[in-house]
RNA sequence: GCCGGGAUGGCGGAAUCGGUAGACGCAGCGGACUCAAAAUCCGCCGCCGCAAGGUGUGAGGGUUCGAGUCCCUCUCCCGGCACCA
């Protein structure tokens, strides 16, 4: 192989400089690098305790198939943390593994008649290798994959634990059942009552399922948010939100019905307001609801359509506010009025008793909702200076920081706190009702009607129920070699999956087939890779040291599509671990990186049937104007125009996602990665350009080229000479500047203009004059920063030139540089001039020139005097290394 | 509707504490090399203006010697969501 001569040749003296190749051959260097760097064990990771540790975690993917942008980002931005840590001298670890079982594996299996495992270890071997060829720095001797029985054997072990303590339970509840797919649906799953997949109609239906207790953790996964100052706010408010804490009171209004009493319970945070109830709404799933509909058609009717309307926010905050009188009255649970109870449309079974008060005085809702009914309003909060009236809503009305109870008997006067307390403590006299707290979160049901997946780890025995796998029988391996046809669980026709004998009474039974939500594979597997060789090997614990030592993530990054789910879950798993005593630590991820989305340009067209034909960007040609604007595009092949639709992320539908594996053959992985981590800081989102990439590659061709023109004179390793001629301590001192500044950047994780410093730092280099004495010294050096700033973002390209040009040992060991304060020093420094704050010129003054002294030769210079016209100074101000500003 | 984040050249994006706005790159224009093209190299490049100069960071106002950066009001764009009682 044509690489490796290159690098055989160089290993061994001086003179073989000259066997560099003049080119820049990214796919040849990239290989020998990567080839170097398997057979060293570069990027093997062993816990050492004389060293910080610096584990850096990069979201592992599902193996679809073949890589996307959006990895090749991911992992770019990972690894280049992971080597720039490493260079600094930390112990990184950095692995990789897959997110393993889940539905497409299921879908491609019924296209292709191929078992799902199959699928998904055959993409497994493709993606390795693409990730190689990207030539991250992964210790692939932890790689792990959620479908194999090893890992997922702790999953339900795990999940036994849960059930000793009482986290994981079971319970029936209503669900959407997809009659075609067999399966349960999220309610973000249903549109418009029809499945999103099938377009089948969604029925609702009451199936067990196994529950995880997430809410018993609410608390500490909403106070432990603080805890976590590396974490991006945003994704912080978002969880704060989705466990969603409110304070109230939970009461009840007693009714009769039928002969029988009972108690019609809501939630309120404005108890304060409870004297304005003049109705009660309940949702249409209510049993008050249910049980007025028996005999009321058109009640049924209007439930029935409630049910099937969207739960989506954004729909709902437009949704007109309907509702029927069911005909059933409660009783005021302090006056002892008749209340009548409605049902409302606005009202969700699923938060707090699916039933509230109704204040139309004092909230929004009930307020539009009375007046459309004719229902009476009753004003009960008083706001000094503001007048109360029917016409319309205004903000004060709802709001509970001002104002004080009026028409409230006893309680009038009072403000909300007092308020609150007062009418708990006479509901608590009656027995009916507490302050309470309430939360959004509700528990994790895991249970999934789905093959590939983990095997939850019961067995169903007729006359013990629903039995524990015990620890000794672990794991309940799921069988590889299923077929799925499109026609439910196929686990549910495998008898030797099915048969088992009762753990308990040893009679036979059936096992669950049900296998887990991925989400639960997804929650540990950060821990699982810190395992030591020796646990992964014996595979008898889930965890071990080697996750003590590493644990938490020191740096995670992924998309900000998980920023609820898969970090909560996450969350909640490990303090599930810790209050097992598995391990110390609270929270699994100090730092969060959410990187933004990868975007391209939309074409597309309008065919004759009316439907929309999408065209990828290189199927179509630009019109731009004489400004170089692109006003508009034609289709390649017909010539005709295409409408330019924007930029968007890269999908498959709109035909706009360019795919990484033309990309690395094409340019080399040092040339894809140096244009994603330029492209834009990595928070934000990424507009492809194949320009862009052109340009990345120019840059590296120039350094290359570079390299190989001074090749001499940095092999020569010359020694810096005590003074330099101006032109080159210019430019040594440019270089010194740039490090400093491209050094600052790195802390913020601002790789964009750490790339553009490199490209900075070869266009100093470049200008050096060749024939001033100590050129070759300024190069040498220049050359030693640029590679090992470099280097995080294209290892390969960096690690073959710092090799190549006779720098010692390898790159990667190399110390990581720093700016030098002589080379940064000057004797003069310019600072600039401006008259009544605008820029009128420049002054050189030496840099150790007293305030008085730069004053002085401000007034006294050319073009100050030109805009001072005349005038004194009234005032002069200066700014220390900046500026002198002088207002008249 | 509510919450969060934005708005800087033709484009992606720089500008650490309020101190030269537009770094770096892309696109564009001009030139060198070439039979030619590509590649490469050199130069120009916010807007108005021949120039001097003026003007300019979504809009309007304010604070300041000085504002892209701080304060107030507004517009638009993107992301998230729960009619949450």
């Amino acid at each position: 192989m044509e690489a490796a001569r290159i690098i055989g040749v160089f290993a061994q003296t001086d003179q073989v400089v000259r066997a560099m190749q003049e080119k820049y051959h990214p796919t040849e260097i990239e290989t020998a690098a990567q080839h170097h760097w398997e057979s060293t064990g570069a990027h093997r990771a062993a816990e050492d305790a004389g060293k910080p540790k610096y584990y850096c975690l990069s979201m592992f993917p599902y193996p679809s198939g073949k890589l996307h942008m959006g990895h090749v980002r991911n992992y770019t931005i990972g690894d280049v943390l992971a080597r720039y840590h490493r260079m600094k001298g930390y112990n990184v670890l950095q692995p990789m593994g897959w997110d393993a079982f889940g539905l497409p594996a299921e879908n491609a299996a019924i296209q292709n008649s191929v078992p799902p495992a199959q699928w998904t270890y055959d993409n497994i071997a493709y993606m390795k290798k693409q990730l190689q060829s990207l030539g991250f720095a992964l210790d692939w001797e932890r790689e792990l994959a959620t479908c194999k029985p090893d890992y997922y054997k702790w999953n339900q072990w795990l999940f036994l634990r849960m059930l000793e303590k009482g986290i994981a339970y079971k319970k029936t509840q209503v669900v959407n059942w997809d009659p075609v797919d067999q399966t349960v649906l999220a309610n973000e799953q249903v549109i418009e009552g029809r499945g999103w997949r099938t377009g089948a109609v969604v029925e609702k239906r009451e199936i067990p399922g196994y529950y995880l207790g997430i809410t018993q953790y609410a608390d500490e996964l909403l106070s432990a948010l603080d805890t976590l100052p590396g974490w991006p706010e945003r994704v912080k408010l978002m969880q704060a939100n989705w466990i969603g804490k409110s304070f109230g009171v939970r009461f009840a209004f007693p009714y009769e019905l039928d002969g029988k009493k009972d108690l019609l319970w809501v939630f309120t945070t404005r108890a304060d307001t409870i004297m304005g109830v003049t109705f009660c709404a309940v949702a249409a799933e209510h049993p008050l609801a249910t049980h007025a509909a028996r005999d009321n058609a058109a009640l049924a009717a209007f439930i029935d359509e409630c049910r099937h309307g969207s739960v989506m926010e954004a729909d709902m905050a437009t949704m007109e506010k309907k509702g029927m009188p069911t005909g059933i009255f409660v009783e005021h649970p302090l006056t002892g009025e008749k209340v009548e109870v409605w049902v409302g449309n606005y009202v969700l079974m699923s938060y707090g008793e699916g039933a509230v008060m109704a204040v139309p005085a004092h909230d929004e809702r009930d307020f539009s909702f009375a007046r459309q009914y004719g229902l009476p309003i009753r004003q009960v909060i008083a706001v000094e200076g503001e007048d109360f009236s029917l016409d319309g809503w205004r903000e004060w009305y709802g709001d509970k920081n001002r104002g004080y109870c009026v028409n409230s008997g006893k309680y009038d006067g009072l403000s909300y706190d007092a308020a609150v307390d007062a009418i708990v403590a006479d509901l608590k006299d009656k027995d009916l009702g507490d302050k309470q707290v309430q939360w959004r979160l509700r528990d994790w049901g895991i249970s999934r009607q789905r093959y590939w997946g983990c095997p939850i780890p019961i067995i169903h025995c007729e006359t013990c129920g629903s039995v524990p796998v015990p620890d000794d029988r672990l794991p309940v391996v799921l069988p590889e070699d299923c077929v799925p046809d499109g026609s439910g669980n196929p686990l549910n026709k495998r008898e030797d999956f099915l048969a088992c004998t009762c753990p308990k009474c040893g009679k036979p039974a059936r096992r669950e087939t049900d296998t887990m939500d991925t989400f639960v594979d997804s929650s540990w597997y950060y821990a699982r890779y810190c395992t030591t060789a020796a646990t992964r090997a014996a595979n008898d614990k889930m965890v071990d040291a080697g996750t003590a030592y590493w644990m938490p993530v020191d740096q995670y990054i992924g998309g900000i599509e998980h920023a609820i789910l898969h970090l909560l879950y996450s969350r909640f798993w490990t303090k599930v671990m810790r209050d097992v005593g598995l391990i110390k630590y609270d929270e699994p991820f100090a730092n969060l990186l959410t990187q933004g989305m990868v975007l391209n340009h939309i074409f597309s067209r309008r065919t004759d049937k009316g439907g929309i034909e999408y065209f990828a960007p290189e199927e179509v040609e630009l019109i731009r104007d004489a400004g170089g604007q692109i006003t508009g595009a034609t289709s390649k092949s017909d010539g005709d125009a295409v409408d330019y639709g924007g930029i968007g992320t890269m999908s498959k539908s709109k035909r706009n996602g360019v795919d990484p594996q033309a990309l690395i053959e094409e340019y080399g992985a040092d040339t894809a990665r140096f244009f994603m981590m330029f492209a834009s800081p990595p928070e934000q989102t990424l507009e492809w350009s194949d320009s862009g990439v052109e340009g990345a590659y120019r840059f590296l061709r120039r350094v290359w080229a570079f390299g190989y023109a001074v090749r001499e004179a940095a092999a020569a390793k010359p020694a810096m000479p005590a003074s330099l001629p101006a032109p080159l301590s210019d430019v040594r001192r440019e270089l010194h500047l740039t490090l400093k500044q491209a050094n600052y950047d790195l802390g913020k994780m601002q790789f964009n203009t750490v790339a553009s410093a490199a490209m900075k730092m070869r266009n100093a280099l470049e200008k050096a004059p060749k024939d001033a004495a100590g050129w070759d010294a300024v190069v040498a050096e220049g050359l030693a920063i640029l590679l090992r700033l470099l280097a995080p973002i294209t290892p390969h390209i960096c690690h073959t030139l710092w090799s190549e040009l006779g720098y010692a040992g390898d790159i990667f060991a190399a110390s990581w540089p720093e700016p030098l304060d002589a080379a940064l020093a000057q004797d003069e420094i310019e600072l600039v001039l401006q008259v009544n704050g605008k820029l009128r010129g420049s002054l050189r003054v030496a840099a150790a020139a007293a305030k008085a002294d730069i004053e002085t030769a401000a007034l006294a210079n050319e073009a100050a005097q030109k805009y001072m016209e005349g005038k004194p100074a009234k005032k002069i101000v200066v700014v220390p290394g900046r500026l002198v500003n002088i207002v008249v």
